[in-house]
DNA sequence: AAAACAGCCAACCGCACAACT
DNA sequence: TAGTTGTGCGGTTGGCTGTTT
């Protein structure tokens, strides 16, 4: 039942808040608390709507606010939290103190987004972007005489298309090489990632749902994930550390094995050392059954690799097609070597 | 100097849902 | 059981401010 929201609301005033109002309500929260809203701004001698009082208390006026720029390492915990919860901005807060589900989903909405649709990670999904639009402003960047001069927009397209599969590589190999720099880190990371008063990074985040049915994080948690020029350091056994995220991926981390709710996760995922701690790397859209064998067999389909698809595309996804590809093969072992 | 534009963010809107009557 | 109320939440808006033309 959903009642009226516009009931008398017209008696109310509206807009910005008056110092004035401010001390009012501050003061009088302060003697008396805040059980019931509704009836708070006529006590206090407020003409507002208790929705409005509560708003500016919840999101101006509570004393444990913390204001001013969001740290690095904030920044961090919101992109992680976001990757696993979506736009979940009050629970993306409760890991905040001090900040506001607000004031969150703004910092989101005017900075991440745009650090990450800069880098080519659709802030959704989380994954590296295949949309056309942004592969042209990547190819513009690189310099427009690197496609030639063809006058067949033909060829110009899919001379682009070529070269966006391949900044989509060097992209998916420097995340790659970013989960394996960062992995030991990220085991977790959720020390200083969610702070010492948060140690377990799922506490409290389920409701019944799993992780797979949040949306998978593309990338790992990388101290230089808002800077796309960085290089990443290889450590010296890359294919030992993909044999150990491969076989992490097939001994657990399908969606049936990662419920929230389970106490064996939070526990198991606190102390595991020596596997991959990014759960929501696995595939959404991969079922328990769908293995590697079952993705080679529909590797065959070139449009999938060279258009790319954005709905179902992990990390590991990624990887095996580059690997099996044969063209890419020799080229990213020369990268890797 | 002024108009146009863009970015930012506080506040509002409306839906959902639990608790209550 | 149906209706009402209170609150939480995510999405959107509007106005302020700084920058560009």
């Amino acid at each position: 039942m959903v009642r009226s929201p516009r009931s008398h609301s017209s008696d109310f005033k509206k807009g910005p808040w008056t110092p004035e109002e401010d001390e009012k309500l501050v003061d009088y929260i302060k003697r008396n608390g805040h059980e019931n809203w509704k009836a708070l701004p006529k006590l206090a001698g407020l003409n507002r709507c208790g929705k409005s009082c509560r708003l500016r208390w919840t999101n101006y006026l509570r004393p444990d606010i913390k204001r001013g720029k969001f740290s690095e390492e904030e920044e961090r915990v919101i992109v992680n939290l976001h990757s696993v919860l979506g736009n979940k901005w009050s629970r993306i807060a409760n890991h905040l103190p001090g900040r506001t589900d607000n004031e969150i989903k703004n910092f989101w909405n005017t900075h991440i987004r745009k650090k990450l649709l800069q880098m080519g990670i659709d802030p959704n999904t989380h994954k590296p972007r295949t949309d056309l639009d942004h592969f042209l402003n990547l190819s513009q960047f690189l310099g427009a005489a690197q496609f030639g001069n063809t006058a067949d927009p033909v060829d110009t397209f899919l001379q682009l298309q070529a070269d966006a599969t391949q900044l989509a590589n060097i992209q998916l190999l420097r995340n790659l090489l970013q989960i394996m720099n960062t992995n030991t880190l990220a085991n977790l990371e959720s020390n200083s990632l969610l702070g010492s008063q948060n140690p377990n990074l799922f506490e409290g985040l389920g409701d019944g749902a799993t992780i797979s049915n949040t949306k998978e994080s593309f990338y790992p948690v990388s101290q230089d994930l808002f800077n796309p020029l960085a290089t990443p350091q290889a450590p010296p056994n890359d294919f030992q550390a993909i044999s150990n995220l491969w076989a992490s991926y097939e001994g657990g981390f399908g969606p049936e094995g990662l419920n929230i709710n389970n106490n064996s996760l939070s526990s198991s995922y606190g102390t595991q050392t020596d596997q991959n701690p990014l759960p929501a790397l696995v595939s959404a859209s991969t079922s328990p059954g769908t293995s590697i064998v079952n993705q080679k067999e529909s590797k065959g389909d070139p449009s999938n690799y060279s258009t790319g698809t954005p709905a179902t595309y992990t990390v590991f996804e990624g990887w095996e097609k580059l690997i099996d590809d044969d063209y890419y093969s020799s080229y990213w072992k020369d990268i890797l070597e």
